[in-house]
DNA sequence: GTCAAGACTTTGTCCTTACATTCTGATATA
DNA sequence: TATATCAGAATGTAAGGACAAAGTCTTGAC
């Protein structure tokens, strides 16, 4: 008989912990697949042995099992078994700040503000769904990459946030002092166009000759459906594309 | 006491029906909030009594409303029951073709194909997982709305494709001609930039003046994880605009 | 030797039950 | 009156069992 047996990882349970028992299989069997233990295409335990191994009933492991899948990292197939899927169609966390995006491609971002001030402005009330005429806090600024300007960036807030300073947001960003203040956003509408930059813009970004901006606007919604930022940024074209996996659901 | 009802949807569950029950639910319950027999807002009627309303079991009605929070039409809170989202949180099948969205917007799409060959390509062949050499079937296309071009467009296909024509991919567009055959792209990975356009695309697309054109290209892929298309296009930028929604997994 | 039927493996669907956690609102106490 | 506690309502987590469906592989018949 052909035994083409699965490379068992090693998992620890703590059902003493807050973490539900689904969410700490899924985390370490990632790690596994993260770190290389288990490689694409190779067969993963089947559930009824994993459940048996770990002592854990059949659903627990099933739903840590479908959280991995909707991460793309594994792919079922019924008959046929699970296995460890192509590496390009992993999906990392979508819905990352451009500052956390520098920071993992190992660059060094920075931030300067160059205008922070309450304002009204329709379309983002709109957007935020508040009415025309309440006050937003509106932040200006340019991101750069290692000192290179990349990014101009605009941001409109509700009214809560009116306490962000303009120190915090240089050294930490945006999305990290909405963190600060218990604000999460979990989804997020983008519209990403093209266009000729304005004198102003050129100017911020150190555009040349004739170099397009690639142009992206944000809603961006907590898990509760609350708005809670918009933003209309410009991106130097030559030195940014926008990277993005889209599914079916 | 204050009696906040929920509105009742009426549900017809058919056991003898191959779609699992749950997948039935959510549908019918998709289908009242898009035709507005839910609101935004709404209260939803509680899992347990939904349950006992429908003879389902509780296990199966939170599968059918766990469907429709991943879809953002609902917004779970635990103690507080479960509503109808921000219709600007809804998400729609995000994995859809240009062709597609175009009639949905109610415009009018054609493609006219340019050229329908086999040739290698390293690039394409890398997506698609293949070796540099496997010939592949390229599709260039020029796609219009209502007879203005917007899109010139090039796929390259797998081998396994090689039988598609191009009355098929004029009269149906591609995804249909994907689709004829059995396979369907779930998910994809996207990269969108902005860049001036070269001569043969400012004449394809009839772009005078300075203007650039937005790109994308695209890696698609089945649910088992298998490459079925690489596509890289370039769009006039005054007409066109991607809109995604993002989020956290 | 080839093809078909059936056994086996694995995931998919569905049920029942139990208890925990979180938030609201009402009651009771100071 | 204001605060703290408690009951109620809703979702969240977890277990265990049963059967269905899909795909692979072996076995058996011709």
């Amino acid at each position: 008989m052909l035994c083409v047996s699965a490379h068992l990882v090693t998992v620890e349970i703590d059902r003493d912990s807050p973490v539900p028992l689904y969410h700490q299989l899924a985390e370490q069997l990632s790690g596994a697949i993260a770190d290389g233990r288990l490689q694409p295409g190779d067969p993963f335990e089947n559930e009824v042995a994993l459940a048996a191994r770990l002592a854990l009933s059949r659903p627990t492991v099933r739903r840590a099992i479908q959280e991995m899948v909707d991460q793309g990292l594994l792919v079922r197939r019924r008959g046929l078994g699970t296995h460890v899927a192509n590496r390009k169609v992993h999906r990392r966390a979508e819905l990352t700040s451009l500052w956390d995006d520098l920071r993992r491609e190992g660059r060094h971002p920075s931030s300067s503000v160059v205008s922070l001030e309450t304002v009204t402005d329709e379309r983002a009330a709109a957007a935020l769904d508040l009415p025309a005429d309440s006050p937003l806090l509106r932040v200006v600024r340019v991101r750069s990459a290692d000192d290179a300007p990349i990014a101009y960036l605009h941001n409109w807030l509700p009214p809560r946030f009116s306490d962000v300073t303009r120190e915090e947001l240089e050294e930490t960003g945006l999305y990290a002092a909405l963190r600060a203040r218990g604000v999460k956003p979990v989804v997020a509408r983008q519209t990403i166009g093209a266009r000729m930059p304005t004198p102003t813009e050129r100017r911020h970004l150190g555009i040349r000759g004739q170099q397009p901006v690639l142009t992206m606007s944000r809603m961006a919604f907590d898990a509760a459906g609350n708005a809670v930022e918009f933003g209309d940024h410009c991106y130097r074209a030559e030195d940014y594309s926008i990277d993005i996996m889209v599914d079916e659901r």
